[in-house]
DNA sequence: CTGTTAGCGCGTTCAC
DNA sequence: GTGAACGCGCTAACAG
């Protein structure tokens, strides 16, 4: 029915073996031999048996990228970086691998099932993206699944998310860039700022909140804890609380989103309750994502390098870069002041 | 070393062949059997050899799905959507099917690859989402490759993708989108409308444009090709487009754009031209992105139903829903009138 | 309901 | 530089 190697071996003339060396190029072969080998593939129109070829090997060609969500550009474009320094030839047979991306929806069991389908296949590399649940348990399964992969010999990597000892990381500083983001805010003089958290139990979200009440804190502004609201990384999340946070404390004159995805629903919710950005109220984002800059008026955050960063955690998988020195490295975000933020009326 | 089906066949004292028959819950075991098995499973902490089960089955648990731009939220909602009715229980082994995304970024090589590679993974299913090249090799080669997949067990699916004879289709209704757009547009007074067209060669494009044509000219407006601009569907090309547009013809009152995201880069560019939206030009975009109603003012677009598109697209690839009659539905877009648009000054 | 027997298609020793 | 033989780990008949 489908055409196997041996199907080609044996319009070639060769044995099964030679045909595989071929493919593999991992062996010297006469290019004679070759041509004729890679012709009859071509007449054949023959396709290497993927998981023959990894049974045998004991090893494929699959890289697995988990995301929290896949329909946040955050994601996207850390995959897409990933995925381009992948996707390339270099790998087993044919010369390239399958860098694919799992959807997690920000599910604990979800990213297990996603790792344990990944190590199923064997995969060669492994890199998990963004915040991790802080859910002691799911902590603990995922250490132990991280050591399983590692020790079958899939290649580990962490791209903005906190260290692990089982794996190389990048993690960015989101704790750094939340304090500069608030700092610029207390600078400018707010001392009344409210914050839209993300969900709960997340290191993202913990992270950048201790950022901002280490500003707070600095610049002698008391905490209170009524002016922090968390939510889901969404903007209608980000309407929803800005709302809240005008109902518990009107005077408010400044407001720090989670990401820039909430901060635009939050400056929608100060449109619509008739407050300006930023003569009213001062809106600050994070991530700087492209739209971060259309948003009317453009959108003060903290730029992360996710490009860069994806494109080094690829290269780093597929063992084209080192490591950084103790297999981690902090990559920082930079203050971007635009338009949304500005001193307090009166 | 690492633990085989066997291993798990002694510890439980049965056969593999038992053990195989409850991993994958398609034959009658006793419960009593059942539980010795599970348990060892749990005990030796066994994971099933993916590509020895795919070579022995002839079948795997991937399910791909190609996107061309996975840092776009359009590709990113869709794929969303998709997986979700894919991943679940439902599969071979462990109840659980892979499902990833791939991402083209638009090239019709590295999508001739993707498949490829599927293929090599005797991969279940396979959903193509988004425009397609319209190069008429590829094109060609597509066909083949599609004919190729689905004769080797493949099903095939596209969503938001023109019909092949080789698969299902659930297409989106472009054409009628834009020309619903236009109408809106020229029903207001608009005379002179500038378009900003996706890259050429791409079924999207080509089918919003005649949309945007078609009502050009059922109101009876010259089409004059200078009032349309190719670039790419991102926010900096419509930027640079618009600003094009206007040095081409300042009198313009009107931007039709491919996209929310290229909306959004002119409406940008109208901005730091110091004209206003609508009272001085009126724009619109394509596809309703979440963030097209947080625009200043809000988009006027058409909305494509992308979760829902993907949602039944997966369901149909996992054999979970009929496909419609024919082998193809057409999915309309809905006209969304808000701020962006309005009649002409003067 | 369960065990036994054959491969699935390929990579990889070994010889030659 | 090339071929022959074996086994990777599992599923799918077939018996019983």
């Amino acid at each position: 029915m489908t055409v196997t190697l041996a199907d080609v071996a044996a319009r070639a003339q060769v044995s099964p073996a030679t045909v595989s060396r071929v493919l593999n190029g991992n062996y010297p072969v006469a290019a004679s031999t070759r041509d004729r080998v890679l012709r009859a593939v071509d007449e054949l129109d023959y396709v290497l048996n993927g998981p023959a070829s990894a049974l045998a090997a004991a090893t494929s060609d699959l890289v697995g990228i988990l995301v929290n969500d896949i329909a946040d550009p955050f994601f996207g474009i850390m995959a897409s970086a990933i995925q381009s320094e992948i996707g390339g030839p270099g790998g087993r047979a044919g010369g390239e691998r399958l860098a694919v991306v799992c959807n997690t929806g920000g599910s604990p069991e979800r990213e297990l099932t996603y790792l344990t389908l990944l190590q199923r296949q064997r995969a060669a590399a492994v890199v998990l993206t963004g915040g991790a649940a802080e859910d002691g348990a799911h902590a603990e399964a995922m250490g132990a699944k991280l050591r399983k992969l590692a020790e079958a010999g899939t290649r580990v990597v962490l791209c903005g998310r906190p260290p692990a000892p089982e794996a190389i990381a990048l993690t960015f500083d989101n704790r750094g860039g939340g304090r500069r983001l608030t700092e610029h805010l207390t600078g400018l003089g707010h001392r009344r700022l409210g914050y839209i958290a993300g969900p709960e139990e997340r290191t993202t979200t913990r992270h950048r909140l201790e950022g901002h009440r280490a500003a707070l804190a600095a610049a002698g502004i008391e905490d209170d804890p009524g002016l922090t609201v968390h939510g889901r990384y969404d903007r209608r999340s980000g309407y929803e609380a800005a709302l809240e946070l005008l109902r518990r404390e009107p005077s408010l004159t400044a407001i720090v989103a989670a990401n820039d995805t909430v901060a635009l629903g939050a400056c929608a919710a100060l449109r619509d309750s008739g407050l300006r950005i930023p003569e009213d109220v001062s809106v600050a984002g994070f991530d700087d994502l492209p739209f971060a800059v259309d948003a009317v008026p453009a959108l003060t955050t903290v730029r992360l390098p996710l490009s860069e960063a994806g494109a080094r955690a690829g290269r780093i998988a597929m063992g084209r870069e080192e490591p950084p020195p103790g297999g981690i490295a902090t990559v920082r975000g930079e203050l971007m002041v635009r338009g949304s933020t500005a001193a307090p009326r009166g």
